[in-house]
DNA sequence: GATCTGTCTATTGTAGATAAAAGACAGAAG
DNA sequence: CTTCTGTCTTTTATCTACAATAGACAGATC
């Protein structure tokens, strides 16, 4: 196999549902747009319809034949890319199996596990590296420097001297920045799940990564935001790992984020970095509390 | 060819000078130590100078037979690894070359220019691309961002806090620590290039790198030393580039630099911080001027 | 004349192969 | 009994090959 044919899966299984809502589908450019794929694809994909008799294509006319059942689908697990399969296999090695700081990781070895080539691995080792989680041995392995409480440490450290400051250009972008109204959208999510919390807390886990991400966005600097990918790599994962007390600790963190999108919406930086502080005092302690 | 054999060449040339100095070689572990190679490659750089009656090996027994002559060490060019020289060439072609920003990166066309494989090319963008200066679009190209204006205010913004407050570490280290030692020597070297400034004014880049490393290492943080890379990367291609008023430029920053030494030996936190700013302040005008 | 389709070409993502380098282990030498 | 050497195995760095995907261009269609 050269190359996995997931993007055609995935275009695939996301055109099978425009599919459902129409009685004709669009030209192939458009396809493309909506799909985000090339056209090469788009008529892979409806080559594939028109064998399955889900369509009858000519030329400009692409008019549907059937509505798609769920067979008609690609399993879900096809359609991950290479380098999403490897990035679970290994975040599921490091954080859930007992994975000492100092231990070797042998590309060779994780290959073989994951069932794929070396490329990808290596290529996905050496994007992960950013992450300070591992670090190389030229001409020799990668060596685990483990999900510490250095780590942690670290990481907070940073994050906070980021977000404060990203937290103070927010409180002073333009009222008619388009950040205004997203944050808006934001904070009524935040309401609404509130609201529910007892069974829709699990959604929070999204939302924080949204809402900081917003924040930090406010810095222009592609630095800061560049930098959020770790913090948001090491929650969502984190989160999928420890889920004690969850529905608790993310009630409080939706309240905390709700004092903090009125600070920021306050326009009033003191008020802002006064909020700012006491959300990540405890998104820090809450981290801390889960490593040993 | 598979793999270069950079590291052979690199460490029989090295291992050449050792030879120049004693009558014997050491063991085989020792050569390792010494040279940074496994054993595999001592050995095969021991074959090659018995092969050229370099040396009489018998076991334990490595004694020298002859000094080395100039044409017994492998060219220089031998011996960078095949990173090194993509990096170098790709420095040159987006700082020299007219990069403009916004210019497709084509992996197989830089492959074919260098004259390597696609693999190393590849590799190397993914490891350069965390300098924020290049950006993936999945399956397609990469995007050049450009050494623009932009980019130096954002790195020197991030570079300023985490200076900032690893300064302010330093001042507090204990009185024991090594980084003490260090910051002497960094600044004896400083006198000594000053008191010579016509003649080793080019010395300065290299101290430069080092001085700012040490300082930022106090932070103890990983997110900030590895930050720095981006800096001393970005600093060492700019002094290469644009050379003009070099002299100048870096006898004002050695100046700046001893103020910035003898505050941090103050131990007086205020005094680090404003002679810290400074610095940063006058660093960061010399590498805007040289944008257009 | 703008947008679409048919066709063709170029590039990327990934696997597989191979030389270089690292590293393990047993027996030899001090 | 510690350190060294000889030998062998494993892993990394790199090249090449090829399917999937992107993208370009000319002619067709509205």
């Amino acid at each position: 196999m050269a190359k996995q044919n997931t993007v055609f899966k995935d275009a695939y299984n996301r055109c099978l549902k425009l599919l459902a809502e129409t009685s004709s589908l669009p030209s192939e450019p458009e396809l493309g747009q909506v799909l985000g794929v090339s056209r090469t694809t788009v008529r892979a994909i409806l080559s594939r319809f028109e064998e399955l008799q889900l369509i009858a294509w000519d030329k400009r006319k692409k008019n549907v034949l059937r509505q798609p059942r769920p067979d008609d689908y690609f399993p879900t697990e096809e359609t991950d890319s290479l380098s999403e399969i490897i990035e679970r296999s290994f975040m599921r090695r490091i954080l859930a199996g007992g994975a000492e700081p100092g231990m070797q990781i042998n590309e060779l070895e994780l290959a073989r596990e994951i069932g794929t080539g070396t490329t990808s691995v290596r290529e996905f080792l050496i994007r992960f590296s950013r992450f300070g989680l591992i670090e190389k041995r030229p001409n020799s392995h990668w060596i685990l420097k483990g999900f510490t409480r250095e780590f942690a440490l670290e990481l907070t450290e940073v994050r906070e001297m980021f977000e404060l400051r990203s937290a103070a250009r927010f409180v002073s972008l333009p009222h008619d920045h388009p950040a205004w109204e997203e944050l808006k959208k934001i904070e009524t999510l935040h309401r609404e799940i509130l609201a529910d919390i007892d069974n829709r807390y699990r959604e929070f886990s999204e939302l924080d990564e949204q809402f900081h991400l917003l924040v930090h966005k406010a810095s222009s600097n592609r630095f800061i935001v560049d930098f959020y990918d770790i913090i948001a790599i090491v929650f969502h994962y984190h989160y999928q790992w420890n889920k004690s007390n969850a529905r608790q600790r993310n009630a409080r963190a939706l309240e905390e984020h709700l004092a903090y999108i009125e600070a920021l919406r306050s326009h009033d930086p003191a008020k802002a970095e006064q909020a700012c502080r006491r959300h990540l005092q405890s998104a820090r302690e809450t981290l801390l509390q889960s490593i040993p």
